[in-house]
DNA sequence: CTGAAAGCGCTAACAA
DNA sequence: TTGTTAGCGCTTTCAG
């Protein structure tokens, strides 16, 4: 039966055998139920750490009908903007009873995968889905499910959802360039239309509103979109700062790629801003320490509460679908300044 | 006995009632053993199917004692090596029947718990430890307990372990250095003494070995450690560059950091190669990208043969003690240069 | 306050 | 080839 070689673990029979009292009681005490006499509940404790007993959490999980652990599926672990969002559910999952697992997707076919079995494979109570919008028919899946899920940035009407409004951002970041003074404004971003982001759309939507509200014309050479990543970045800026007649200000749509506008400016000796403004978009810790002016985004705060709607999910306070909004600052700092006068 | 109050599961009782089989031999063919009739099988996969069954993998796992995942625990998953490792051990397992969930420590305090419970809290059939070197205590319990357990990039003599020679990495890069003429060589990292990272303190014995070797004298103003990263690495270099008589060369202990090394070189006009020489550790791929020296101490390979050495562990093919060693090369790039001559 | 016993959903002898 | 059945280690009702 069982393929191990190995001895058996001890168990709670083995705890019961020595304490001499009947396996209910050990998982009684286990449980902190009430309703043990103290001196019982001292003899068992006493040989749970003679024997070193650790419970099975399987066995326990497959007792009570769920296995305490909420899985979070993220693309990028490695961009410090989903680590920021990151760490904002592991604040709200610590005092909980749940544990966290995370399931990173790098490609769309491993998001497919991971959406299809979700429940049952994953184990898991309830799922947190990052900045993974699901097709309808996943959604209905979703639904149709008994496993409680909440998506944090991206939007289902028939799910619960923690959104920001990227349209609006988008709207903000240019408004600020144009009162600015900008007229000549690029925008910088990842490839616009992916599985994973239609948020960088958004963000070029309320862009271009706010352009068109100004009567400025869209110069399409002022708009570049490649892969993540300040490296990428670097290259593109490039483009746009050795265009014969280059911007006076760059919205990039992530501070990571803000950060390598601001590497190319210093070496090609661009003052920043008098020469040229850049903003980003996230506000992750790195924007602080550069100074750079951006987008708040309000990421840990978007973990906090995407997990508290979970757990209110599990606890059965609230029923999908659900949604919140999470806000959206414009923070000035000093990479941002008038348009240069010719 | 359950706490929810949803209706129950299809289970694998209610395949066999509907195929009017056993579940026996529902068993059977979700396990694809052999000795079931063709048309058995058939008529099972179509009930499975009908009924949108999934076979749960708590009750599963319960029965064989196994839960066909192992965990991997990382400090920094946030730090480009750490993700390139993860890699390679994602690329060994893909092929396994293995799942992998990862635990993040950010703090001592979450290592030592996660180390206490490991086995059983974490219902995992085996463990990799990342940069993480267990105390003699800690590393008796690894050795006593059931589960199987491979350091990476630690050392423990009781235990399953890939490591670097981080004493010989720092002769390497140092032995660079001096043969390039340097003889005012810096000496930049992490906190030598951290709970998590002695190999920087080896990579410091190695090079001041080298620098006795060629009774060059070890000037203590050109040591400096602090924080990760690359913005405390820029605050480091910015200290050594506007010492009175400052280095020719620095060697940084980590990639990220020779980067900050690079900014504040470009910041302040110091010309690199031509008047500092820079070298990193680890060859992330950013440094391919910025042309950094460095030494590539194959950490993608480390993630691959970790996990292969845990598989082989699983499948009882190895015994611990086992060890093996990553190797390590220099990667003579763009930022190295001979000693500018006075 | 405590114990006996019936599950949770699955696997794997063993017997047929 | 298939079915019966005894677990895996725990929780929880129900009786005492």
């Amino acid at each position: 039966m069982r393929l191990r070689d190995t001895p058996p673990n001890t168990t709670i029979r083995d705890v019961a055998k020595h304490a001499k009292v009947s396996i209910a009681t050990v998982s009684r005490v286990l449980n902190e139920s009430s309703g043990v006499r103290e001196g019982t509940r001292e003899k068992v404790w006493a040989t749970i750490e003679e024997l070193n007993f650790t419970p099975n959490p399987i066995a326990r999980q497959l007792s009570i009908g769920r296995t305490l652990t909420i899985g979070i599926i993220q693309p990028y672990i490695t961009l410090p903007s989903y680590i920021e969002r990151l760490r904002g559910v592991q604040h709200s999952l610590a005092s909980s009873e749940y544990d966290l697992v995370i399931f990173n997707v790098d490609n769309p076919g491993q998001k497919d995968a991971y959406f299809k079995d979700l429940s049952r494979k994953m184990r898991v109570d309830g799922m947190l889905i990052v900045s993974l919008p699901p097709t309808n028919e996943q959604a209905d899946n979703f639904a149709d499910t008994r496993i409680p899920t909440v998506l944090i940035d991206s939007e289902n009407p028939k799910l619960c959802r923690i959104v920001a409004d990227d349209y609006e951002g988008g709207r903000i970041a240019t408004r600020h360039l144009v009162e600015l003074g900008h007229r000549k404004i690029a925008f910088l971003s990842d490839f616009l239309d992916t599985p994973f982001h239609p948020a960088m759309r958004l963000r070029y939507l309320g862009f271009q509103e706010v352009l068109a509200q100004h009567q400025i014309p869209l110069n399409p050479a002022y708009v570049i979109e490649g892969s993540r990543g300040r490296i990428n970045a670097r290259t593109m800026a490039k483009k746009l700062l050795t265009l014969d007649d280059p911007p006076t200000a760059i919205f990039a749509s992530s501070d990571t790629q803000a950060l390598g506008v601001l590497d190319v400016a210093q070496e090609m000796n661009v003052k920043v801003p008098e020469r040229l403004s850049v903003l980003g978009y996230d506000n992750i810790p790195d924007a602080v320490y550069n100074n750079l002016s951006t987008i708040d985004q309000n990421l840990y705060d978007s973990g906090v509460k995407g997990a508290q709607m979970l757990l209110d999910l599990l606890g059965g306070l609230i029923e999908p679908p659900c949604k919140q909004q999470v806000s959206l600052n414009l923070l000035r700092r000093k990479t941002t300044g008038p348009a240069p006068i010719f």
